[in-house]
DNA sequence: CAATGATAGGACCACACGGTCCAATGCGCA
DNA sequence: TGCGCATTGGACCGTGTGGTCCTATCATTG
C-alpha cells in the first residue's frame, strides 16, 4: 500500500492514543500527517470511522508483534513466557512514561456504549488476546493444578493488566502498573501444581 | 439545595454514564431534566464542566454510600468485608446489565489525557477508594502475613473491578465480572495467615 | 406592595465538526 | 504523447456545540 496511507494511519494512531478519538478531528490527523487538505485525506479514508477502525487494527498489530509474540516463544517454559509478557507490558507502558494507557482499553471505554461498530472490534481484540493467553496455559497444563479455568484466569489477566494500565495513566504514576504486576506473577504462581517447576530463563530480571 | 439542581445532576449522571461527558450536550441534559432551555440550565449551572464535577463527586458519594460503606461495617470480620464489597460491585453492574461500566473508569479513560480537571478530580476519587481499602487492610492485620503490602493490595483490587467492569462491558457479559469476583477474592485469601480464621457472616453466598 | 429568585422561551453567536465538490497541477509509466 | 493517480488549495455546507442575552411571567416572602 502506498506510504502516505501508514503515514496517515501512524500520525491518527498517536493523536488517538493521546486524545481519545473523538477529540481526534480530521483535521489534526492532516496537520499531524502533513497532507495539503480535507480532498488529501478523503482520498485515502472514506470516513473518519474507517480511519479509526483500521488505527485499531494496526495497534493490535503492533501489540501482537511486540508483545503477545512473547507468550509463543517455543524454547522458553510457559509459564515464565507469561511473566515476561507482563514485562513487556510494564515496559511498553514505560515508554510513554504511563501516560497513554492501553489503546484498547482507551478506546473500549469511550466508545464501547456510544458506537457499535467499535465495540465489536474491541471485543474481537480482547477476544484474540484472551485466546492468545488461554493456548499458553493449555500449553503449560501439567505445571498447572487440574482445577485451573483457562477462560476464567485468561480474562482476570487481562483485566487486572487493563485495569493497572488505566490507573496508571490517572495517577501519572508507572509505580502502580508496577506493583500491579508483581501481584499479577504472584497470583497466576498460585496456581502451579505443588512440587512442579518453573523453568526461569536468564535475561528475566 | 433546590430540588431542580439534583434533578438536573441525576438526568446528567445518566446521560454520562450511558455515552461518556463529550457525547452528553447540554442539549441533551435540558431535554433529560426537562427543563424549559438553555437560561433555565444556566441558572443553575455556570458551565458544562462544573456539572461534570458535580456528577463526578454525586457518584462517588452514592458510590460510598452503596458500595464502600461496607468496608466499615463494624459487626462484620474484615475480610468478610472486602468479600461483601466485591459482591457488592457485582451486584451494582448487574442492575445496567454490565453495559454501564464504572463511572469513574469511564471518565478516567475518556478524559485522563485531554482534561486535567477532571483527571485530578479522578485521582481524589481513586486516592479515596484506595485509602478506604487499605484502612480496613490495616484493621485486617492480625489475620493478614506479615508482608502484605497494603498500598499494593489496595491498588491491585481497584484495578481488577476496574478491568473487570470494562471487559464486562465491552463483552456485554456479566459472567465476566463474575468470574474475576471469584478469582479476586481467592487471591486475597492468599494473604491470610496460616492458621488464621476468617469469619463468614450469614448472608454471604 | 415590592423585591427576589424560579421558570419560560427564543434569538443569537462564533466556532468546530465531518464531509463534499471542484479546478488545477505534478508526475511517473506505457 | 497521453493516461491516471497523487497532490494542492480552497470554497462551501449543514449541523451541532457551548455559551450569552434579553424579555416576560410566575410564586414566595419580607
Amino acid at each position: 500500500m502506498s506510504d502516505r496511507r501508514t503515514q496517515i494511519l501512524d500520525a491518527a494512531a498517536t493523536l488517538i492514543a493521546e486524545r481519545g478519538f473523538t477529540s481526534t478531528s480530521v483535521d489534526d490527523v492532516i496537520k499531524g500527517a502533513k497532507l495539503s487538505g480535507k480532498s488529501h485525506f478523503y482520498h485515502y479514508f472514506k470516513s473518519k470511522d474507517e480511519l479509526g477502525y483500521e488505527v485499531l487494527n494496526r495497534q493490535f498489530e503492533r501489540f501482537a508483534e511486540r508483545g503477545l509474540a512473547i507468550l509463543r516463544e517455543p524454547m522458553i517454559d510457559p509459564l515464565e513466557r507469561l511473566n515476561l509478557f507482563i514485562d513487556a507490558v510494564v515496559a511498553l507502558q514505560s515508554e510513554s512514561g504511563g501516560r497513554r494507557g492501553s489503546p484498547f482499553g482507551n478506546l473500549a471505554a469511550e466508545l464501547a456504549d456510544a458506537h457499535e461498530g467499535f465495540r465489536v472490534r474491541i471485543e474481537a481484540v480482547f477476544e484474540r488476546w484472551a485466546s492468545q493467553i488461554r493456548s499458553l496455559l493449555w500449553e503449560a497444563r501439567p505445571q498447572l493444578q487440574d482445577d485451573v479455568d483457562a477462560v476464567r484466569l485468561s480474562r482476570f489477566i487481562i483485566a487486572a493488566l487493563e485495569g493497572a494500565v488505566l490507573m496508571t495513566r490517572v495517577k501519572r504514576d508507572l509505580s502502580v502498573l508496577e506493583g500491579i504486576a508483581i501481584d499479577l506473577k504472584r497470583f497466576i504462581a498460585m496456581h502451579v501444581r505443588d512440587g512442579a517447576v518453573v523453568q526461569h530463563s536468564r535475561n528475566h530480571e
